[in-house]
DNA sequence: AAAAATAATTGAGTTCGTTCATTTTTGAAG
DNA sequence: CTTCAAAAATGAACGAACTCAATTATTTTT
């Protein structure tokens, strides 16, 4: 039962992501109005509101499905690590950072980041912290598979270290997307120079 | 020449935040109306856009001090600073943490802190990043104090310590006002946990 | 197959931040 | 003291996100 109606509803789910995804990235978040993106999927403005709870939810929507891809592609890197602790980290970091602008607009991450902080309760708000914490934790594992592998000193927490080595790249992207002239590049050489040294204490 | 146009408008702007410190606090950010505001400092609409670019500048206008006080506090923990690198650490950070409840409320910090990262070009959205930079460099220059003193190891890079550990207490900052059930003393534990294995690695 | 019940869609209406053309106030010059 | 220019104040009008009472579509019941 329930055929035709679910069916609808995957559907127009899809074209309201699909269409409000293209209009963000061509025209940015802010010069996209609600009726944009209604008149784009074919809905009223709504049906929009049934299926999304603010424009800013269907952001972290989008945002959600970039960051649940940097999580599995993490996944190879604790699983088969590089030889010393700083290429490690520079490895599973980097490839966080590259990612972060394939489907998503600095403008758009600005926003969805302010989104989280602000209205932090949202179906997909919830989701997107969820997601955050899970790549804390994917930080903290490499750690314990660097120290497992004799790579990394086995006095330490990773835990601790996990969660700082993380915080300390969240925030630095954060950074990054406040600026539009700083580059991945000049990102990752920031991040780089920070973690080094921390890198280096870590180190057996 | 100038002198009564200057007073009124001293005298106009000060009113102006202290009805709106006091509304925010009262009634939350998000309920307050710009027209509360003017009403309750007893001028037009216009006249306060004359004043504050938007009501989110206001509302950082107001962090801004409190971030000045703050500041304003450390130069004393750097100056003369506690005998290990946890109790200095500790004593810098908590000072922080326990100055940020004073004049604001969470919902407060929560938007000043997401507009900060969407509209980072205001004029007191400049200020707050400038602050939150030197809020950073006052870190480092804690952690060069301790080198200096002879308590932390010689041979580690004070900026990029700092410069971490300053990541890490602002991100567990935001973690804190996303929560509103979450207590001062709750992240007072949750950062010492953080800080305490990393200041065993900085410790001579 | 018709009727009743349930679910989903719709778009005009509401709210609130922001703007701007007009009016009022202030300070300087004659 | 009067006149004039510049600065500041004003509030009605605008735009865009979001709501909700009425309508339409789907499913279930008889």
């Amino acid at each position: 039962m329930t055929g035709l109606r679910q069916k609808q509803k995957a559907t127009r789910s899809r074209r309201i992501l699909q269409a409000a995804a293209q209009l963000f990235r061509e025209i940015g978040y802010g010069a996209v109005r609600i009726d944009d993106i209604a008149r784009a999927a074919e809905v009223s403005v709504g049906t929009f509101y049934n299926y999304f709870e603010t424009k800013g939810d269907l952001l972290l929507a989008i945002v959600v499905m970039e960051v649940e891809e940097v999580l599995e592609q993490g996944i190879a890197i604790v699983t088969d690590p590089p030889a010393t602790v700083a290429d490690a980290l520079s490895r599973l970091i980097g490839g966080y950072y590259d990612h972060s602008l394939h489907y998503l607009s600095k403008e758009m991450w600005r926003t969805a980041l302010a989104i989280t902080i602000e209205a932090p309760a949202t179906p997909f708000s919830n989701r997107f912290t969820e997601l955050d914490r899970l790549l804390a934790e994917q930080v903290c594992a490499l750690i314990m598979a660097l120290r497992d592998r004799g790579i990394a000193r086995p006095d330490i927490d990773p835990r601790a270290m996990g969660e700082v080595i993380f915080n300390n790249l969240n925030m630095m992207f954060i950074e990054f997307v406040k600026d539009d002239s700083m580059t991945l590049a000049a990102l990752n050489a920031a991040v780089f120079r920070q973690t080094a040294p921390l890198a280096a204490l870590l180190t057996r």
